[in-house]
DNA sequence: ATGTTC
C-alpha cells in the first residue's frame, strides 16, 4: 500500500482519511526527514484505523518504522467510543526516558578532573546486556515498592531528595500501577536489572551547555551557558520488555472476541474498559515507576562520583518518558474529553499553565529532554501553548542504518579515538556496541529539533554537547 | 529496546 502525503503546512503533512481509517494521518515532518520513511507513513495510517481513536494519528519529525506503530506515533482514544490501548503504541522499552541533572561547576572547572570523573563513572554505571545493577531484589516482595512507588520509593530509601520528585513526570511515581498485572517471568527478570543502563542507544553522558536559544526558559530550568550537566537515557530493562511481550500475546487471544479487527497483526489491542485493557494499563503503570527509579538510582550513582571526584553538586532539571500511554484530559472537537493518549518515541510537552506542572516550572513550560546521537549534540526543549498533537513533540534522532549496517562501516575503536581526539572521554562497556552507535547510523537530531520547533510542538531552550560519554 | 531468534 502507498500511503499519499498532502503538504498544508510548514513542516505538516495530511494522509485523507481512506478505506478503513476512522480519522486523517497528521505527520509533522520536512520532505527531507521523510525521506525513505514509506513503511512508517503506512503504519501511521494503520493507527488511524484503531476502535475509538480520535483527532487523528500523528507523526513526529523523527518518525521511523516500529513494532505495530511507528516509533515517533501519537495516538488517542476514547475509552467511552469503544477506544483501545496497543502495547505496540507504547513499546517494547516502556517508561524508556530521559533524566537531565545540573552541576553547580562549569566545563573549565570539570576539565582538569575530568578523568577522575570518567573513572568513577565507569564502575558505578551498571551497563551492557544482562544483568548487573545498584540494587540487587531478591524477587517479587521487594519489587513491589518500586512498581508501586517509582522514585519516590528510592528517594524514601534514602536515594535521592524531595525536590527530586518534583522534578520527575507524575512527581515520581504514577498512581494505578497494579504490580498484580506483572508477570513471574517480568519479576525475575526487573528484580535483578534495578539501577542500570542497559545497552544500544542507552547512555549516561557528562555534557556541557554549548548554546542556550531562551535565556528566560533555562533559567528557569536551572541551566545556564558553559555549565555541566549529566543525562540519563535509560527504561524498564527486561522487565517491561516481558510485561509487552506477555500482555500483547493476551490481546492476541482476546481480538476476536472484543470484535476487533486490525491491518496488522503488531497492532495487537485491547478496549481500555475490558480485562485486558486495565491488566495491561496496571502493567505499563509499574513498568513506567520502575523506568522512574531505575533513572533516580543512576542519578544517585552519577551525585556520589560528582560529589568524590569533582565536589560538585548535580540538581535534577527533570525526567520525561517517551514511551507511554496516559489518561488525560483534552479538548476535542471543543469538548473536554479523557483520552488514553499513547506516545511511542514522542515526548509529552506540556505547554505554559499547565495543572500538571509543578510550581516553579508552571509560568514557562514542561521541559523537555532529547537524546542526541552519540558524539553528537543533546537538546532541552520546552511545551509550547497551541496543543497540537495531544501536547507531544519528538523524542531522538532515528536510525537510518541497521545495527549490522552500522557495526560494518566503522569499528568501536576506531569511534572511540576519534571522540577522545573530540576532547570527548569515552567508557564504552563493548565496541561492537559502541559501533552499532555511530553517528552515521542515525539522523540528525538537529534537524529533527528544527523541524519540530517549526511545526509548532515546542521550542528550543537550549544545546548541549557530550564532555563525557558511558555507554551501555 | 530485548537473557540481540520461544
Amino acid at each position: 500500500m502507498t500511503v499519499h502525503l498532502a503538504a498544508e503546512g510548514p513542516y505538516r503533512f495530511r494522509i485523507e482519511p481512506t478505506g478503513a481509517m476512522r480519522v486523517p494521518g497528521v505527520v509533522f515532518a520536512s520532505h527531507e526527514l521523510l525521506h525513505g520513511a514509506d513503511k512508517a507513513i503506512e503504519q501511521v495510517a494503520n493507527v488511524a484505523m484503531l476502535p475509538g481513536v480520535v483527532d487523528a494519528s500523528y507523526a513526529m519529525p523523527d518518525v521511523h518504522w516500529g513494532y505495530g506503530f511507528a516509533i515517533g506515533g501519537v495516538a488517542a482514544t476514547d475509552p467511552r467510543e469503544g477506544g483501545v490501548v496497543s502495547p505496540g503504541g507504547v513499546g517494547f522499552d516502556i517508561s524508556c526516558g530521559v533524566r537531565l541533572l545540573a552541576a553547580d561547576i562549569d566545563a573549565a572547572e570539570l576539565r582538569p578532573v575530568l578523568e577522575r570523573v570518567m573513572d568513577g563513572l565507569d564502575p558505578a554505571v551498571p551497563r551492557g546486556m544482562g544483568k548487573g545493577a545498584v540494587w540487587h531484589l531478591p524477587g517479587r516482595g521487594e519489587l513491589t515498592g518500586i512498581l508501586t512507588g517509582g522514585s519516590r520509593y528510592a528517594v524514601e530509601h534514602g536515594h535521592g531528595d524531595e525536590r527530586d520528585l518534583l522534578r520527575c513526570e507524575d512527581a515520581g511515581a504514577v498512581a494505578d500501577a497494579d504490580p498484580g498485572q506483572v508477570g513471574e517471568r517480568a519479576v525475575q527478570r526487573g528484580a535483578q536489572q534495578v539501577g542500570s543502563l542497559g545497552s544500544g542507544n542507552h547512555f549516561l553522558e557528562v555534557q556541557r551547555v554549548a548554546e542556550v536559544y531562551d535565556p528566560a526558559a533555562a533559567e528557569a530550568f536551572g541551566l545556564r551557558p558553559d555549565q555541566v550537566c549529566v543525562m540519563i537515557h535509560c527504561g524498564s530493562r527486561g522487565l517491561g520488555h516481558q510485561i509487552c511481550t506477555d500482555h500483547v500475546r493476551a490481546m492476541e487471544k482476546q481480538m476476536a472476541r472484543h470484535g476487533i479487527t486490525v491491518p496488522d497483526r503488531q497492532l495487537a489491542c485491547a478496549p481500555v474498559d475490558s480485562a485486558e485493557g486495565r491488566a495491561y494499563l496496571g502493567a505499563m503503570a509499574a513498568a513506567a515507576n520502575y523506568g522512574r527509579a531505575n533513572r533516580q538510582l543512576l542519578a544517585q550513582a552519577a551525585r556520589q562520583v560528582f560529589r568524590r571526584a569533582a565536589g560538585a553538586r548535580l540538581d535534577l532539571v527533570y525526567d520525561v518518558s517517551h514511551n507511554l500511554a496516559k489518561l488525560e484530559d483534552h479538548e476535542v472537537g471543543g469538548e473536554r474529553r479523557r483520552l488514553c493518549v499513547h506516545r511511542k518515541g514522542a515526548t509529552r510537552a506540556l505547554p505554559p499553565g499547565h495543572p500538571d506542572l509543578p510550581p516553579d516550572l508552571r509560568e514557562v513550560g514542561q521541559p523537555v529532554l532529547i537524546p542526541g546521537t552519540m558524539g553528537t549534540s543533546s537538546y532541552v526543549l520546552v511545551g509550547v501553548p497551541g496543543g497540537r498533537a495531544f501536547h507531544s513533540t519528538c523524542h531522538g534522532a532515528g536510525r537510518v542504518q541497521s545495527r549490522h549496517q552500522a557495526a560494518r562501516g566503522v569499528s568501536g575503536r576506531h569511534l572511540r579515538d576519534t571522540m577522545e581526539a573530540h576532547g570527548i572521554a569515552v567508557r564504552a562497556s563493548s565496541w561492537r556496541g559502541l559501533a552499532e552507535e555511530t553517528p552515521d547510523a542515525y539522523k540528525d537530531v538537529s534537524a529533527v529539533v528544527e523541524a519540530s520547533e517549526g511545526a509548532g510542538l515546542c521550542r528550543k531552550v537550549a544545546r548541549l554537547t557530550p564532555i563525557g560519554v558511558v555507554k551501555g
